[in-house]
DNA sequence: AGCATTTCTTGCGCGATCCGCAAAGATTCT
DNA sequence: AGAATCTTTGCGGATCGCGCAAGAAATGCT
């Protein structure tokens, strides 16, 4: 799963292209028909290449579908590396996270019917077979934002704990606030719950007062 | 992958040895050779069953391996619902998670001192292709937590993001701290890793001060 | 104890996946 | 243009995951 931006000659640009056509067929079969229900044969035909070459980009059908949400995690720790400096951390956190989360929320580019898109996800995030491809992409975009935030606060990501584990309750809040937001009825705007969540982190988690908190 | 204890019949007990016989095996033949040399002919044999009947046990490789921690982290849960409800949740917290990780670190109850075996491990557990397990083993035991926090807290599991974020919290803070600790050398007290890592959490993670707080 | 029922094991076999290898095709460099 | 480099593709092999059905073991009922 390597996301190298080299200089854009036409060979870089089409390995791009079929990449993420083929995440993508991959992502519109499993909604249209349930992953069970989808080959790679078929996905490698809907984006136009052979079976093989499927196995060339993606190890495995969930990562193919795991790839796009990765993608966009993993610009958060470039996000936070572009926060000023003088930016608290959780602040630039917040912003960094709601940057990539709060705005293009399903596509990331394209747009299609959102209603088909959060069924896809609950989907994704619903099935055992893609939790473990899912949390693979976690993984590695939690190194990549613990890595960002080492460097802004003078940690060292190989030897202190802290660096990992801002990046972990990040990851942390981002996965629960996706279940919640996918499954919330009448919705609640993504942004609150990334706040919402964020916040409590950032506080220490303390037991929140009686009242409920969801109005 | 269940575990309910029921009345304890010679079935269900055969059950029990066969499951950890079958998880042993694979992770001590993992160990020993690395996980790709290990096929599920080899586990099988080890525990003196048919590869068949693994796959009766266990959907994957994968899942033997982890089965065993899974079935330790999912006593926190229960652990936590132990401690008197007078202790503050924080509280309660770092000694049900201290209670499962701080003595029988590894082995789960026989002890295996060595070496060769902690750089098992930790080849083991690196292995992209065992993060997928660890992570739907990880989710399955914090959402027990997270209800266990939930009841705790007066909160409610399904609505509220506070313990999920909880659950989710004590996780990550735990797989910071096995990773660490595997490769912390000289070797750091597990118990003193989980005291900060936990500690950090419920002060809001804040930026440490400069020194280095690693002695 | 005797017999029916439920549950677990096992062998067989199919469909699918993942990956190495080498030939063919496309792009880039000089 | 010609060489060098990278990508695609088909083929084949090693597993793998699992459904199916027969046999064995344990349990429940009488």
């Amino acid at each position: 799963m390597d996301i190298e931006s080299e200089r854009p000659g036409l060979r870089e640009r089409k390995k791009q292209e079929t990449r993420i056509a083929l995440s993508w067929a991959a992502i519109r079969l499993a909604v249209e028909r349930g992953l069970d229900n989808v080959r790679v044969e078929d996905i490698a035909a809907e984006a136009g290449v052979s079976p093989r070459t499927f196995n060339n980009y993606f190890s495995s059908k969930g990562e193919a579908i795991v790839a796009r949400h990765f993608d966009r995690a993993r610009q958060i720790a470039e996000e936070l590396r572009a926060r000023p400096a003088s930016e608290p951390l959780w602040e630039a956190l917040a912003n960094a996270v709601t940057a990539r989360f709060a705005l293009g929320q399903d596509t990331g580019g394209e747009s299609t019917p959102d209603r088909q898109w959060v069924d896809g996800v609950r989907l994704m995030i619903n099935d055992p077979a893609l939790t473990g491809a899912f949390a693979a992409a976690a993984a590695a975009a939690e190194a990549e934002l613990a890595a960002a935030v080492a460097d802004r606060t003078g940690t060292d990501a190989a030897l202190d704990l802290y660096p990992r584990l801002v990046a972990g309750a990040v990851g942390v809040a981002i996965r629960v606030v996706m279940e919640r937001w996918l499954n919330a009825e009448p919705p609640i705007p993504i942004a609150r719950l990334l706040h919402d969540a964020l916040g409590q982190l950032s506080a220490g988690l303390p037991v929140p007062p009686k009242g409920p908190s969801h109005p």
